[in-house]
Formats: C-alpha cells, sequence, structure tokens
DNA sequence: CCTGTTTGACTATCTTTGACCTTTATTAAT
DNA sequence: ATTAATAAAGGTCAAAGATAGTCAAACAGG
C-alpha cells in the first residue's frame, strides 16, 4: 500500500529519531542501494517531504567524500518563522498556510488543525473583514504561544 | 432489486465494521475488480454514500501507492444533544463546557480541546461581549459538525 | 419520462527511472 | 609546486509509469 517513497521517508524519520544529533548524515548512493532504486529517488524523497515547511533542513556536499545531512529544525525555529509571518492582520488563506505548517511539521494533529481551519473561517467567524483579521490575527498568535 | 453501487456500500460498511481501526483503505483499481465494473464506479459510490451529511470522510492520494482512505466519523448522539445545547449564543464559560464534554467522551485530543479553549476565549476574541457570543455559538456549531 | 447508475475517454497528480550535468578530492604528469 | 586528468560523489530534468478524479453520454428501473 505505500511507495518506496513513502517507506524510504519512514526511515530516514526513524533514523532521525536515534539519532544523538538533531541530524543525521547520509550517502545518497548507499541509501539508494538499501532500497534498491536509483539515487535521484533520494533527491526526490528529500526534495518533497524533508522541506522547511515539514520542519526539516538538508545540506549536501557533491564529490569524492560527499554526503547529505538532514536536519530536523527545532520547535523553537518553526514556531519563530511562522511567528515573524503574522502582523496584527491575518486573512483566512494566511491562517490556513499557517495551520498547514503547522501540521506538516507535526506540531498540530490532523484532527486539531482540521479544527482550526474552520473556525479560523470567514464563515464561520462571520465578521466585518477588517474584525474577522484582527480576530485571526489574536487567534493565529495565541495558538503558536500555546503550542 | 440492488444495484452494484449499493452492493460496494453495504460491502464497504463491512468492511467497516471489521476493521480495527476507523478506516479502511482501499485501491479503486482493485475495489473495481473486484466488482467488475470501471474504476470510475468507485468514485461514484464514495461520492454519493460516503460523505460527511452520511458520517464519512474520504481522503486519497494518487500516483504509484496511491490509495482511498475511507473513515467513519463518530458516533452522532453525543454531538447532536451537544448541538442541541447550542443556542444562538454561548458565553466563554459554556464553550469551555462543551469542549470539556468533547474531551472526556474522546472526540478531541487533550491538545486540541486546549487550542480551542484558547480560541474560544474572550481574552483572544477581544469582541464585545454580545459579539463574542454569537461568533462562539458558530465556531461550536461548526466544530460539533466537523467532529 | 425522471432519476439514479454505469461506462469510458480524458485529465490531474504522484512516483520511479535514467541519461546527462556539476562539484570536489585525489592522483599523475611536468 | 602546478596543472591536468580521473574518480567519486551529489543534482537536474524530463519521460514513463501508476494511481485517482472528472464529466458527460448512455442506460435502466420505477
Amino acid at each position: 500500500m505505500w511507495s518506496l517513497a513513502d517507506e524510504m521517508e519512514r526511515w530516514l524519520k526513524v533514523m532521525l529519531e536515534e539519532a544523538e544529533e538533531r541530524f543525521i548524515e547520509i550517502r545518497r548512493s548507499e541509501l539508494a542501494n538499501h532500497f534498491s532504486c536509483v539515487p535521484s529517488q533520494v533527491t526526490y524523497v528529500l526534495s518533497t517531504r524533508f522541506v522547511p515547511e515539514r520542519g526539516y533542513r538538508v545540506i549536501s556536499r557533491r564529490g569524492a567524500g560527499g554526503f547529505i545531512r538532514i536536519e530536523r529544525l527545532s520547535e523553537a525555529d518553526l514556531l519563530d518563522r511562522l511567528a515573524e509571518q503574522v502582523t496584527g492582520i491575518v486573512s483566512e488563506a494566511e491562517a490556513v498556510e499557517i495551520l498547514n505548517h503547522l501540521y506538516q511539521a507535526e506540531l498540530l494533529s490532523e484532527d486539531a488543525s482540521r479544527h482550526l481551519d474552520l473556525l479560523v473561517s470567514d464563515e464561520v467567524l462571520s465578521l466585518p473583514p477588517a474584525v474577522a483579521d484582527r480576530v485571526r490575527a489574536r487567534m493565529v498568535l495565541a495558538l503558536l504561544a500555546n503550542i
């Protein structure tokens, strides 16, 4: 039921969990070999799953002795980055984007983010636009502080 | 006389009953094959029978490793009873009480209920009391419909 | 005749693969 | 010591493959 990409993602996340550091270093070709796939498959997994939106950063070096380092961003980093986006007013679209980031980064459960999506919607708030945007800003900031 | 769509609906519901989780995952083409019909027939059944109004949610993914997940939503009785309590206005205290009920009934995670508590608070909403009460009523009703 | 069902051609999305490219370290030649 | 070749990584991109979605026409039961 799961794709190779999914399995590789899970494997890498387990490695990260077990690592003492907040990062792991791999060899692209070795990993590809371990999963019996082409090396570019590793690149694909990294570029779709281990992106900043999901709370990861990847750096690499080519050439002999090359490597790929996958780093899990700290919760504080993520929250800070998101909080910076929040000004005094937040549109529904912005709020949804922030909630989605929190979900992708596993700082919110799927259920929670689905419920929160709803509560920040224009439809549920049913307030004059300018008011809604300010209420949403308070909601999002309160949430970020509450995680 | 039972249509193919009816049979497929019954079959899926049995699968859901028997599943340990609250959801099942299928392959559209496999199911179509099992019922000797075209894949889009599955889509038809899902979009007519497994909709939120009937207590189901469907999510899917395309591509290799693609799947369709059919999830049964929570029992509606408690939600209905709670929804009856909700009039056009809901105080902060009432909202918190309802959220607590949902948490006790395990229909909300601890995280979710904590976040929601915050977002329905007078402090975060910062609206004139009468307005806040009406906004909260919409929030709570939307939430009850979303669980 | 109406309504809901069934089908299939076409579309959208996600994954897998492979040929070709770039960067870095090491070794060989002068 | 410098430079040139070679080897050893990782990167890019587009094509092929694998699913699922859409929509409208044909069909069937009441």
